[in-house]
RNA sequence: GGCAAGGUAGCUCAGUUGGUUAGAGCACAGCACUCAUAAUGCUGGGGUCGCGAGUUCGAAUCUCGCCCUUGCUACCA
């Protein structure tokens, strides 16, 4: 960070992604917005010109769907829902310059325009695609949109791109009696035009780019990998009916969400722009701009963040974002957020029961500029934010402030008889801000601590509580507390992005004003005001609490996942019935294997060569753990012979043969009788 | 299976370019104190630094192999 060469005050502009309008804010959610916000807070308390915006993202199909269940429109949806998610945000102290909507005259603008630029630059290809279509709703469905029985292990009711039980991956084709999630019609395939984002032209751009710094290193190396292995064109299209904008030049065709979606980083600035004399968007989003742009994200979205944004304000004739920075993902007690363990906690449960204040603190404790996930251990969780806060930095003001307001009419004294204590406060100021600077909270809080407990030591060893006693002793007390009051508000300042309630309640105590530049100017022949706790400690029955209403915010919503370890323990569930012409679609035959061998760079599979009676086939099997070649050899086993043909990486496999048992050596191939002969059929 | 990131005290994490008895916070135990929201201070117990080799005078730190976790991705047809 270079930040002394930079001008005063920077010019920054700051987003956290877009929360989906389909849904309230959970933990997950806050990670990012508390990490962007402290970040903010910090640039601003430093004086700069920092302006940070967000907005819903309010787009696509789901929300769409989601309208028509609830029997309104998808306009009256995303209202209510920004309302909620606003609502959440702000009890969060989450303090946005501006919060708007994807579904907004601004977006719209940007997006056409945009579109426009990318059109004209020749960036912008067309071609037909085959996608599974519903025929009852009029609708082409996502994979998700598709469920069916997993081809693999035959679990029922399962998204259309893999499978939650045992992972494997398909396309919705592939799925066994596949159905529309949303009519229940078997979908059909279907023709359409699509509009593609030329991505690969950006290669050489991004292969730039990605290593000049914009990124945290571990980010630059995963994509590194995406890039060396080749990018695909970005389909930004969707058929009508579809909740979004409509392609300028493409009738009944609209953009695809994740493309308007970052551009409503642009819209909701315009939009503050436009109400700010103040804020000029050009001079933020020239392409030779020199304000300061950075996008905070998850890193599950890094894709859009990282190839498809750039790459599209590149050819626009935008600047590109200063930086990207990724974080990790929030886990629970160790786990995934689980509904049924109650770790599904939305930000409304949350506050049900707790101050905003810790969940920020604890975060800000454990955050790094890192792409770590980061865990919330609720046990440490209050442990940590009862020690630190209250016991630790609070108590500081809490214990020195009786003797100012008892004893001395709550006035502070006239000089500073710790200088050099002091100035190790003020000093330590800059090796905080360089970590907030960076992001790495974490260091920062453990700095911060680190001196709230000196504060704690060099009361210990004044004893104020003796020498006021003694009349002869008894104005060395102000002195005393008047160094400990000037420390605590020296914390309270560094703390003031992460705990900005808090530290407005301190200030206000504390009856002074702060700016971090003159954090060195100290309380003196000062008048405070009387104490009032600033902060309560978190209780066990409120964390309790907290998990029993999450389990039950959130009670079908998630049915228990059979976890493919305890399935190979327990007899696996027998699948839908099936009518006789089902079955009779599935060809059988005893198959005589004629030859088998191992295949260069395959692990598991063997090829084998079958004779069916009316021919040979070419079957990849994935047996080579169970069986040997040799073993193979001659023997009789049955093959599906109709199953449509899979191009594998090391060649066509025209069925496959039947085998039972969990994998590793338990494998057993099936085998006929005595007596069959290849090509009969098994009915 | 491949790639990436990890596996350091009960918990959450630091450990820079290999160097004296491996650190912090919280938790725990004992003592002190009583100004403070049962707060604070001092002292202490606790770790074969995932496992096994190797390089080195010396490795948590470098090399190789293995095990486990998480993520991405595949050859489960």
């Amino acid at each position: 960070m270079t930040v002394t060469t930079r001008k005063h005050p920077r010019d920054i502009l700051v987003t956290s992604a877009l929360p989906y309008a389909n849904g309230p804010i959970h933990l997950g959610h806050l990670l990012e917005y508390i990490q962007t916000d402290i970040w903010v807070r910090y640039q601003k308390l430093r004086g700069e010109n920092c302006i940070y915006v967000c907005a819903d993202d309010a787009h696509g199909t789901a929300i769409m769907l989601r309208a028509e269940k609830e029997g309104i429109t998808s306009e009256q949806l995303i209202a209510r829902i920004q309302q909620e998610h606003e609502q959440d945000f702000s009890s969060f102290l989450i303090g946005f310059d501006n919060y708007h909507s994807t579904h907004s005259p601004e977006n719209e603008a940007f997006s056409s325009a945009i579109y426009e630029k990318l059109r004209d630059n020749g960036h912008i290809a067309t071609r037909t695609i085959t996608q599974a279509f519903d025929p009852e709703k009029g609708l082409f469905l996502a994979d998700r949109f598709i469920k069916g029985t997993c081809p693999k292990c035959k679990s029922e009711d399962q998204y259309g791109d893999n499978c939650e039980v045992c992972g494997a991956t398909y396309t919705p084709m592939e799925l066994i009696n596949p159905r529309s999630a949303l009519s229940g019609a078997v979908p059909v395939e279907k023709d359409s035009e699509h509009y593609f984002f030329t991505l690969p032209k950006f290669a050489g751009f991004l292969q730039e780019w990605t290593r000049s710094g914009t990124l945290q290193p571990s980010v630059a190396n995963k994509l590194a990998e995406w890039l060396d292995a080749g990018l695909q064109e970005w389909d930004i299209s969707r058929d009508a009916p579809y909740f979004g904008f409509e392609i300028p030049d493409a009738p009944g065709k609209y953009f695809y969400v994740w493309l308007d979606a970052p551009i409503g980083y642009l819209a909701s600035f315009k939009n503050l722009c436009d109400r700010r004399d103040s804020l000029d968007f050009d001079h933020f989003w020239k392409a030779d701009s020199t304000a300061e742009v950075y996008h905070f994200i998850g890193k599950d979205i890094i894709n859009f963040h990282a190839l498809f944004w750039p790459s599209m304000l590149h050819s626009a004739g935008y600047r590109t974002p200063t930086a990207v920075h990724a974080h990790g993902f929030v886990t629970v007690n160790g786990k995934k957020m689980s509904k049924s363990r109650g770790t599904f906690i939305m930000a409304r449960t949350y506050l049900d029961h707790l101050k905003p204040e810790y969940l920020r603190y604890y975060f800000a404790a454990k955050l790094t500029g890192q792409v770590d996930d980061l865990d919330l251990n609720l046990e440490d969780f209050s442990q940590r934010v009862n020690s630190d806060l209250v016991g630790k930095v609070v108590n500081i003001a809490s214990r020195s402030a009786g003797f100012i307001s008892k004893k001395f009419d709550g006035q502070l004294g006239s000089e500073i008889t710790e200088a050099d204590k002091l100035a190790e406060f003020v000093d330590a100021g800059d090796d905080i801000a360089s970590y907030y600077e960076q992001r790495e909270f974490g260091r920062a809080m453990r700095l911060i601590m680190d001196l709230a407990d000196k504060a704690n030591q060099y009361v210990d060893e004044q004893k104020p509580w003796v020498l006021i006693k003694d009349e002869a002793t008894k104005d060395q007390v102000q002195a005393i507390s008047t160094n400990a009051l000037n420390m605590f508000r020296l914390l309270m300042l560094y703390l003031a992005p992460v705990l900005p309630a808090t530290a407005e309640k301190a200030r206000q105590f504390l009856n002074c004003e702060w700016h971090w530049d003159q954090r060195g100017e100290h309380l003196l022949d000062h008048s405070i005001e009387k104490f009032k706790p600033l902060m309560q400690r978190i209780e066990a029955t409120q964390i309790e609490a907290l998990i029993e209403d999450s389990k039950a915010a959130a009670p079908a919503a998630e049915k228990p996942k059979a976890a493919p370890e305890a399935e190979a323990a327990t007899v696996e569930p027998l699948a839908a019935e099936i009518t006789f012409e089902d079955f009779a679609k599935v060809d059988l035959r005893v198959a005589e294997i004629v030859k088998a061998e191992t295949v260069e760079g395959a692990d598991k599979l063997l090829r084998l060569t079958l004779n069916i009676g009316a021919g040979e086939r070419n079957v990849f099997a994935g047996i080579k753990s169970a069986y040997t070649p040799e073993q193979l050899e001659g023997r009789l086993t049955v093959m599906v012979a109709n199953l449509q043909p899979r191009k594998m990486k090391f060649g066509l496999s025209e069925g496959m043969v039947l085998a039972a048992g969990p994998g590793g050596k338990d494998i057993w191939l099936l085998a006929p009788d005595q007596g069959a002969t290849p090509g009969l059929r098994i009915m």
